[in-house]
DNA sequence: TACCAATAGTTAGTGTGACAAATATATAAA
DNA sequence: TTTATATATTTGTCACACTAACTATTGGTA
């Protein structure tokens, strides 16, 4: 393998991330679901675990703070999300899903699986293991590289 | 394999995708390379292929045409890279590196290769192989979706 | 108590990605 | 020639990623 070539795998890989998202994006906009991918995945989290604070809930999405901030803004302009202050610690909130919030994840939660599916068409068992050793073995290669700075 | 392991696959390429991205522009950004990951994608590309349009250099980095004009007027700006009308078609034009740029592009390809390697310790040229093929299956899964409609 | 470091979250700036619409030019058809 | 259609590129808008800097608050320590 000469040293050329791993730029063509990071590239493959990014390539096939972003038409995965595309995908998604475009199926999500058809079907007027009224939320992005990246606010569903925020919203489908909330829905598995109420009462997190947006540090603890950018650590489960792995979003850095900024970009967790403006989807929760998004989404309670929406009305799906509310920040609701911590009793204990006036610097956090504790984000719940809305009324309104949690149908919405009732309703898309099957019409989203169907979209995800098509991507891994023509795919055996064994090779969804096999992807996922891969992608998690890269994950590990580059964390927690800043601290060994 | 149930249905919600979809999205949670889909979660982990994405994951993973944008950690490659992140650790490559924080290894671009600490060696002083004046450039981002994907305006080397881009120099990288001409460096290979002079006189390109837009859109066939759009077509080989698998951007879209905005997206590709707003990197061109960059690294245009830094001074990297040339527009020059194309001598019979007066819509488009034809791209080239610099004296700078060519020089740029031969003095960061060594360390760039040295930071994608990175990534891909700890895997066996099979698993590339694997992974590959995987990628594939997937961009193809998704591509062309839009002629079928 | 007063100070100080750490933590929670926001804001600002830049770059990128997707999509729609606009402009300019080229090419083909009537 | 005029019209219609296609192509190349740009502009505008919204969303997301990352960095750096900032505010407010907390908790420990002198």
């Amino acid at each position: 393998m000469t040293q050329e070539q791993y730029s063509k795998y990071s590239f493959l890989l990014d390539r096939t991330a972003r038409k995965v998202k595309q995908y998604a994006q475009q199926q999500f906009k058809s079907g007027d679901f009224d939320v992005t991918v990246d606010q569903w995945l925020v919203m489908k989290n909330l829905s598995e675990n109420d009462a997190l604070s947006q540090t603890e809930l950018a650590n489960l999405v792995f979003k850095d703070h900024p970009t967790l901030t403006r989807i929760i803004d998004l989404l309670c302009k929406k009305g799906y999300v509310e920040r609701v202050p911590h009793p204990q610690d006036r610097r956090s909130f504790q984000l719940h899903l809305t009324e309104t919030g949690v149908s919405k994840v009732v309703s898309l939660r099957p019409e989203i699986h169907n979209i995800r599916e098509k991507a891994w068409e023509n795919l055996s068992p064994n090779d969804f293991d096999e992807f996922k050793r891969i992608l998690d073995t890269i994950y590990q290669n580059l964390n927690g590289e800043s601290l060994e700075q």
